[in-house]
Formats: structure tokens, sequence, C-alpha cells
DNA sequence: GCTCACCA
């Protein structure tokens, strides 16, 4: 592997932090395509001893284990264990978790953890409370936990990366992100493949090529998903063969990733109130055929009207045309319609925006 | 114009 001068420089640092075991927390930050990961890849294959590599999300951990972190899980998998609670409580939902002080973590030489932004409070103190080095990979101009704050992202970095690898460095992607991080707006025009256009300027064409649309508001979401599917001439209410669908909770024995993209292969009969599928990650070259049975209320809208019980007892899916910024962190696609809803989240518009900008690798086009 | 969401 050919290092860059700064990656060499911060493959040294982390090194010297290594021997000298001290503090337990090393930051090493970067924008988004600069390296992180494979970095860490390296120091990880110089350790004699294991090493756990962890994400906050089920997503992001797969995200992982593709760019070589082998059995990246998330972090609650690795340190938290189900506590069992007394029968007396089981009307309420009792769902509580303890620590597990037997984790692989309790025997680790080093932790990583990937997209270190999303950590909150709680959870960075439980991960630190086994005493390990840990080696938190971040880009602190994405956005921040809904509670308690990036725990890693709101200290210093001890090195910040910020050459761009993953696209040439005059890509206008990496311009534009770079504009909203250094507080300058969006101007309508045309840069290369991407573009800055207004909302009336927006064709169905361009949204049906994009690989995924991303917008900011759940409201907005539903909406579009609803126009999209209209426009690819689905007219039933519930997903069809073919149909774009996103996972919204973690199976590790189905191999279902919350924020993971699926296909409908197949439609099957419904049994017992529960629609049946057979789905397959929408990747090129997955064989995998997962069974999985919805409610038809994830489609419907009304989720929310479901116990806990009910929920836990069906798949979680809905159609995944289009994707919140927030849920598509951690993700990434080659061309990208990002509609601006910055407007929305206020002191983190900034960081909505540069989030969005930053899932796309070869073609964008906002429409403010 | 005015919010997003995670895990066992």
């Amino acid at each position: 592997m050919d290092w860059s001068v700064e990656q060499d420089a911060a493959l040294k640092a982390v090194k010297d932090w290594l021997k000298g075991r001290h503090p337990q927390v090393f930051r090493l930050f970067g924008f988004a395509g600069t390296g992180k990961t494979t970095l860490a890849r390296h120091v990880a294959e110089g350790i004699d001893g294991d090493v756990c590599f962890g994400a906050f999300t089920g997503k992001a951990a797969m995200v992982m284990r593709q760019k070589g972190c082998e059995g990246a899980t998330t972090i609650h998998s690795m340190i938290y264990r189900p506590r069992r609670k007394s029968a007396e409580d089981e009307e309420e939902e009792t769902f509580s978790f303890a620590i597990n002080h037997q984790s692989d973590v309790s025997k680790a030489k080093l932790i990583v953890i990937d997209e270190c932004s999303m950590v909150d409070e709680e959870l960075g103190r439980d991960l630190l409370s086994f005493g390990k080095p840990t080696l938190v990979l971040g880009d602190p101009a994405q956005l921040p936990p809904i509670k308690g704050g990036g725990f890693f992202t709101e200290a210093e970095p001890d090195v910040m990366l910020t050459e761009v690898h993953r696209q040439a460095a005059d890509n206008p992607i990496v311009r534009m992100s770079m504009d909203i991080r250094e507080g300058r707006p969006l101007e309508i025009g045309h840069y290369g493949q991407s573009s800055v256009i207004r909302r009336r300027d927006i064709d169905a064409e361009r949204i049906l090529a994009a690989d995924q649309v991303l917008v900011g508001l759940n409201r907005t979401r539903h909406g579009y998903n609803k126009r999209i599917r209209e426009l690819r001439g689905y007219t039933s209410p519930h997903p069809e063969v073919g149909e774009k669908l996103v996972c919204l909770r973690n199976d590790k024995s189905k191999g279902l990733q919350n924020g993971g993209i699926f296909r409908v292969n197949r439609r099957k009969e419904p049994k017992g109130g529960y629609l049946k599928y057979d789905v397959a990650p929408d990747e090129a070259g997955t064989r995998a055929r997962i069974h999985v049975s919805v409610l038809p209320d994830f489609f419907e809208g009304k989720e929310g009207d479901l116990s806990w019980q009910m929920r836990r007892s069906s798949d979680e899916f809905d159609y995944g045309y289009a994707l919140t910024v927030h849920k598509a962190q951690g993700s990434q696609w080659d061309d990208v319609v990002l509609f601006d809803e910055a407007f929305a989240f206020r002191e983190h518009r900034d960081r909505w925006l540069y989030t969005g900008v930053t899932r796309a690798a070869e073609t964008l086009t906002v429409v403010v």
C-alpha cells in the first residue's frame, strides 16, 4: 500500500499512541473518502492480539466488514447482553440490557470504531468502561446523534485527514462539500456531471435515473416514495416484485441491516396477516435470498399504531426510493438526487447538507 | 419551510 504523506504521518501517530497506551482514546478524524478505514485496518493487522471492530448502526458495521474489518458488529452487540426482567413486569416494555463483562472487548488489545460521530454519550461511556485502547474514526462535519451529542466528535481530533482519495481532488462533489464545510452557499449551476438546480427544473427522468433520492423530512420521504411508485407504474398499496425497500430493523440471523436497501424478488401468499416476500440486498453480485414477513401497516404509514409485541413479530421495511439523509448516513451511491431541506435542521443545517452531498460518489443533483 | 433516530 502506498500511503500519502498525510496518511503516513497519521499511521506513525497511531503507532506511537499504541506504544504509549495513553490516553485511552485516539481520534483519527477525516473528511469522507480520506481513507480512515483503510488506515485502521492496516493498524489492526500489526496488532499482536485481538482487535474488535464496531460501529453504531448495523449498516455501518456491514460497510466496515465489506472494507475488510473482519467481524465488525454494532457496538451494542459488542458490549451489552440482555437482562431478564421479573415476570410481573412482563406487561410493560421491559427490554433491558446490561454491560457484558465477558464480551470479546474485555480480551481485545484494540477497539476500532467507525462512523464515531453517531455515538452518543451513554454508549461512548459504556464502551470506554472496558478500559481498552480505542481508535475512533469519524467525520466531525457529519450529523451528530439526535440525543446526547457526539461523544467522540465533541473533542479535537488527534489526527485530521483532509485529502480526499475516494474521488479526484477536482471532483465537483468534493468541491461542494468543501464549500458547505467552509460556510459558502451552493450556487445554482452545472458542475461536470453534477448540478445544483431549482425545484421547478427537476424532471421525473432525472429522479428515476438516480441510484438514490435523499430528503430531509419524513413527510417528504413518504410523499416522494408515493410519487416515484406511481411514476414507475406500481399500483398496489403493498410492494410488488422488483420494488425497492429499505430495512428498518437489524436481524443478524437473517442478514438484515437497518438502513439496508433490498429488492423484492418474489411476492408470496400473505399468511396470518403478514405480507410474505423473498428479498435480496440491492447490490451487484449478491445471490442471497431472504424470506421476510412484514405487517402491511409498515407500507400504509400505520406502523406507529402497532403494539411493541406486534412490531417485534414482524420484519420492518418501508419503500426505499427516497430516504432521509439521517438514515443514509454511512451509505453511499454513485448517482444521488438530494432535495435540500437543510432549513429544517436549524443549527445542524450545514452538517445536514454536507452529509447529504457526501453520500454521492460520482453524480449529484442538489435540488434547492 | 421548521426535525432527525439507534441498539439489544
